[in-house]
DNA sequence: AAGTGATACGTTATACTATTACAAATACGT
DNA sequence: ACGTATTTGTAATAGTATAACGTATCACTT
């Protein structure tokens, strides 16, 4: 696992913007998907912050861009990102962060602080943990995983939040 | 980690029942939480099958029974045995399931299964996996972790679920 | 037993999250 | 250009959760 920290640092955010989006399209093209504007614009918005953003505030920006101003609107962009494995439901939060490392495909890890939102995720090798042993063990057939860990980031920790 | 496979077989549902409410009573006369008629029935309405039940569910329960109509009453309770480590909250289904061990306090597992809803749960040793070691490595201070996974039970592979 | 402060409950209203359903438009392969 | 599949527009509704505030109850002290 690389010990990649940006996402708690400062790093060149351009670059991380530019990575994903180019993975996208590499997705879209091998798997016949269509990269839309609409889509294209979510993806962008998702990938501006290393947060969780909620749907409605998606919208909210879509709307303010005449992208489209109902929820199924929103709803369906981040389904279909969600579905590619480009971004990400955070289900502590309800909300959407779009996908650092999209080539890497399996049990992600996100560590979501409460302090600051910032979300940064990791990939755990597979078959590594208590849950799989757990699961193995008990003959339950496991299809996904949901793996997230709240705290404070290290900037939060020095900082005035508690 | 005791290899606990009751939810998924065949097993003394009236102890689980039965275990779980001495083990609320017990919690409440330590921590001196008052053990009231509304929130004792929402534990025990949560005891009744290794599902998780969403609020508004219980909540009919409660209206039914004359214990109260509004959804606060329900999330209030809910909540009140959340805090106190007796419910956990299933973030994938946006539901509840009571603890089936209250004694192990930390980082529970839990295994869910899409086929018959049922919840099981398992109590990971600390520190032991993946995701700590990612937090370390970030400098990341953990305050609780979500562990979920989905799937299908053993009775649910070999039924006609697919 | 009455007073007092903390806790819990009743109730209204509202906010937030998500999906269904169907019609219109657009893109793709032939 | 045609027919089909996919995507989008839109309205309506379903599902989940909390804020706010007044009332009642409990537990402790006097």
């Amino acid at each position: 696992m690389t010990p990649d920290v940006t996402c708690f640092s400062a790093h060149k955010h351009n670059d991380c913007v530019a990575n994903a989006l180019r993975a996208a399209e590499d997705v879209c093209a091998k798997q016949k998907l269509r990269l839309t504007p609409v889509r294209r614009r979510v993806l962008e918005i998702l990938l501006e912050q290393h947060c969780a953003i909620g749907a409605y505030d998606v919208l909210e920006r879509l709307r303010s861009e005449n992208l489209g101003s109902q929820p199924p609107v929103a709803y369906r962009a981040l389904d279909f990102w969600v579905s590619a494995g480009l971004v990400h439901k955070i289900q502590n939060l309800n909300a959407f962060v779009a996908c650092t490392q999209p080539a890497h495909g399996h049990d992600p890890i996100f560590m979501i602080c409460r302090g600051c939102g910032t979300v940064a995720e990791r990939t755990a090798g597979t078959g590594d943990g208590a849950a799989e042993r757990a699961a193995a063990a008990a003959g339950f057939h496991v299809e996904s995983t949901v793996r997230e860990v709240m705290g404070l980031c290290p900037n939060c920790q020095s900082g005035s939040v508690k």
